[in-house]
RNA sequence: GCGAGAGUGGCGAAAUUGGUAGACGCACCAGACUUAGGAUCUGGCGCGGCAACGCAUCGGGGUUCGAGUCCCCGCUCUCGCACCA
């Protein structure tokens, strides 16, 4: 760049460091509980310490910084903290490969990218900045952890996890391909392993209706919540074995069919088949084939759904309601983690059994007949899902099937083999991990006690530390003697830690409330502190998390009003689930090589510039296709801003002349862009509109002549004030270079004037048919006939008319006229 | 398969309760100023047509004076769940 253009551009690098340090010295954006503000807390999901920030981070604080600073202008005591998602297994590979603790490579990360998002500009209260590796702050987590576990709210259980020998470790259901390990392509082998659970089920009906409650969620998170909750409502009905004491417990959403039952599916881990088995004559076949069918699910791929198959055990049970006797199968497709793990076959009526009855020659007996229908087994060709009339269904006979349900429930509630039951597709939240980098659980396993709590007053319970932290400085737990060796707390013979570490997402699912009180020492909040601030007003994130971290987070929530920090029962009033940044076509990521790297861009345009256009390419909520032509567009906007602010700082001061046309459609215009960028802004957060309505008070700023100077300037000062939360350094500078005084940071946001933003003449439409034939410039309380008559004079509306008869006019007040032929 | 959302210029996108389709920006074209321009400024820019006009919001119907917007039938794409009894 030659010399002789510099000066038509301004100096983001100096600009920006300026304002950014001045920020920082004087803790502009401190913030402390105020009576006589209304509170603001807004949030952004906080990032994991990965190393640098990524586009997606880019757009998602900012999108929250402008909502800070928005709301700031507007009056609000504005919380904007952020902090570190600082556990993780990329810490430990990281650490493995470059022969450091996890801790080190962890907290120098979080200094860089801390740097990166001052660059940004992002008004937080840095005062209030936590990590979640702390244990200043997973002492508190594991300080709940105790209080849920004496409240039952945890347990340990047995359960089948993929284990890899080669790599000595646990892999998530997504890291086995094709029955192997993604990385050494050892087979995986299953494990039994103890594991400690949250019984979030236990909120399962809690959690399902406050979705009422979150009115401000994108719709689409909310359904996805309510998909994976799941919750069915039906029967449980015992099926006693036949020649035997067992029963097998089933649980249908149908018992309107319980009399076209013609077999029974029990999942192959079901229990009772050793019971079943034992003395059988088909023994050996059944067990050939359950070791067969689970050999088959474990090399599945992740999603992929095995041919359905099934095998008769040789014994039968008997339907309660009928007296029948029915074969007993086993099936691949029945599920040992849904309902009992046992499914009252009704082949008529269920899609499946249908399938299944067909393959393997089963009877198929219809009983609930749709509405003017009249099945007969031998016609039927697919299942009859739908409801209708019950037929050769005993006492049930003739009743509508909505009916039967609610009476076939309470005649098994009556005689005792049955009664109403509610399923839910959740599942209990598995929080163990056998890795080093994470809060360590606090239980000490006795021999004589079992598993007792680690005492308050030793937490918290840290990682222990190599003294040669130059190996082996990731090893997990369970191969650290050291740790393990303990005393029991509670008789005080020899016992042994926990070894597992807690999931990531029991950090992230509290932070938020961290946040109020993160200097707090007595417990994870304070608590008149967290009543102050929360509920978060406005959260903003990926919608990848639309499930885990914001059903973990809702539970968490529940949980800590339950143990008595919180007097809240939802987390997060508005939620905003920014799209993707994607270049290309596709989500920018390294292996498609396709990034684009916010250091070099902030280098390059400076942050005010990369902040303008993330936010004008799109509205928050979609996709952001990146271009790096349109980031061009964004700074040569400022740049044009920049010079005109030059030319007015340095015109002298003149007297204000008396107001003219000019000037009167100019404040017109201030009045409306005023108004259309904070609606814009306060319905949806529709920054893209907001920018182009500033965009274009400035063009008609740069197209007025002979507007006086004085104009000008209000024109300018209302521009800077509307940019200035999207483009804040370059704002707060310009401020000072038209001449205006204070701080722009303490500006509150203009007002309009309605009767000011009103236009005197309107452009008013008319059509022919609903064809626009003409336009009409009138006054602005002109009467509709008035206006009729206008219409009908005008020469390209006689010229449209051609001499027909004209049906009717109709009068759009402010709008339009259409003219009926 | 089930659930949710989306289809508008060359591109990103705008369009109150149905009421001027394409604001704003990018790209492109022409011109101005320049030794020079990847700077800046001015003008143009949905498609067809010299024009008057005609045709245009995924396709096909419908309601209406008037439909991108509402209703019905299709098509395509994206996301989520995926044997849930």
């Amino acid at each position: 760049m030659s010399n002789g253009t510099a000066v038509h551009r301004y100096d983001f690098r100096a600009i920006e460091k300026k304002w950014q340090a001045r920020w920082l010295a004087d803790k502009t954006f401190q913030v402390v509980e105020d009576a006589d503000r209304p509170k603001y807390y807004v949030l952004e999901m906080f990032p994991y310490p990965s190393g640098r920030i990524h586009m997606g981070h880019v757009r998602n604080y900012t999108i929250g910084d402008v909502v800070a600073r928005y709301k700031r202008m507007r009056g609000y005591n504005v919380l904007h903290p952020m902090g570190w998602d600082a556990f993780g297994l990329p810490a430990e590979g990281a650490a493995q490969k470059n022969h450091m603790h996890p801790a080190t490579w962890t907290y120098s990360n979080i200094d860089y990218m801390r740097g990166q998002l001052r660059q940004l500009g992002l008004s937080y209260d840095w005062d209030r900045e936590i990590a979640t590796c702390n244990p200043k702050y997973f002492r508190h987590e594991q300080k709940m952890f105790l209080e849920m576990y004496k409240r039952g709210l945890i347990y340990q259980k047995i359960t089948t996890v993929n284990w890899c020998e080669s790599c000595q470790t646990v892999l998530a259901n997504e890291q086995v391909i094709d029955g192997c390990c993604w990385r050494c392509d050892n087979t995986i082998k299953p494990r039994r392993m103890s594991g400690w659970f949250f019984r979030i089920t236990d909120y399962a009906e809690e959690l399902l209706q406050d979705l009422d409650k979150l009115g401000g969620w994108p719709e689409k998170v909310v359904t996805m919540q309510r998909n994976w909750i799941g919750k069915s409502t039906g029967m449980a009905c015992d099926f006693p074995i036949d020649g035997g004491d067992e029963k097998i417990t089933i649980f249908t959403t149908r018992p309107d069919t319980i009399y076209g039952v013609t077999f029974m599916s029990l999942a192959p881990e079901h229990p009772l088949l050793e019971t079943l088995l034992v003395g059988n004559e088909r023994q050996a076949e059944v067990r050939a084939f359950i070791e067969n069918v689970t050999t088959e699910k474990q090399q599945l791929n992740y999603g992929e759904e095995p041919e359905k198959k099934g095998m008769f055990t040789g014994r039968f049970c008997v339907n309660p309601f009928t007296g029948d006797k029915v074969p007993i199968y086993v099936a691949n497709f029945v599920l040992m983690e849904y309902g009992t793990g046992a499914v009252m076959a009704v082949p008529a009526h269920d899609e499946r059994d249908f399938a299944f009855a067909k393959v393997y020659g089963l009877p198929i007996k219809p009983v609930v007949m749709p509405v003017g229908e009249r099945l007969t087994a031998g016609t039927m060709t697919e299942a009859a899902t739908g409801p209708g009339v019950l037929a050769d269904s005993g006492p049930f006979t003739g009743m509508d099937s909505e009916a039967a349900k609610k009476a076939i429930i309470a005649y098994a509630a009556e005689k005792g083999f049955g009664q109403a039951r509610t399923t839910y597709r959740l599942r209990d939240w598995g929080l163990s991990r056998q890795r080093y980098w994470g809060a360590p659980i606090p239980i000490i396993h006795c021999q004589r006690c079992g598993a007792a709590p680690v005492p308050e007053r030793d937490l918290p319970v840290v990682l222990p530390v190599d003294a040669d932290q130059t190996k082996d400085t990731c090893l997990p737990l369970h191969q650290r003697p050291e740790f393990i060796a303990t005393v029991c707390p509670q008789c005080g013979g020899p016992a042994r830690r926990e070894t597992d570490t807690m999931d990531t997402f029991v950090e992230s699912s509290w932070y938020f409330a961290r946040f109020t009180s993160p200097r707090c020492e007595d417990g994870a909040v304070d608590k008149e502190k967290a009543a102050h601030w929360l509920p978060v007003d406005q959260y903003i994130g990926g919608v990848e998390h639309a499930i885990l971290h914001l059903l973990y987070s809702r539970f968490f929530v529940k949980v800590m009003r339950d143990l008595g920090y919180l007097s809240i029962d939802e987390p997060f009033s508005n939620l905003l689930t920014q799209g993707m940044v994607i270049k290309d076509g596709a989500k920018m990521s390294k292996s498609k090589g396709n990034v684009v790297d916010p250091d070099e861009l902030i280098g390059q345009y400076g942050a005010d510039t990369v902040r303008l256009f993330s936010l004008f390419a799109a509205p928050p909520e979609r996709d952001l296709e990146w271009n790096a032509k349109g980031v061009e567009g964004a700074s040569r906007f400022l740049n044009r801003l920049y010079r005109y602010a030059l030319e007015l700082g340095d015109a002298p001061q003149a007297e204000e002349p008396p107001i003219s046309e000019a000037a009167q459609t100019m404040q017109r215009r201030i009045h409306q862009t005023i108004q259309r960028v904070t609606e814009n802004i306060d319905s949806n957060f529709h920054f893209n509109t907001a920018i182009s309505a500033v965009m274009e008070l400035f063009n008609s700023l740069n197209d007025t002549a002979d507007l006086p100077l004085s104009w000008r300037r209000r024109a300018m000062r209302t521009i800077l004030l509307l940019l200035s939360p999207m483009s804040p350094h370059f704002c707060a500078e310009m401020w000072q270079t038209i001449g205006e005084s204070g701080d722009i940071d303490s500006q509150a946001w203009p007002v309009w004037d309605q009767a000011l933003a009103q236009d005197e003449l309107l452009t008013i439409v008319v059509q022919v048919r609903g064809k626009v034939r003409s336009r009409l410039s009138v006054a602005a309380d002109i009467d509709d006939d008035s206006l009729a008559r206008l219409a009908l004079a005008d020469e390209n509306v006689i010229r449209a008319i051609a001499g027909q008869t004209v049906k009717k006019t109709i009068v759009v007040k402010k709008k339009l006229v259409n003219i009926v032929l």
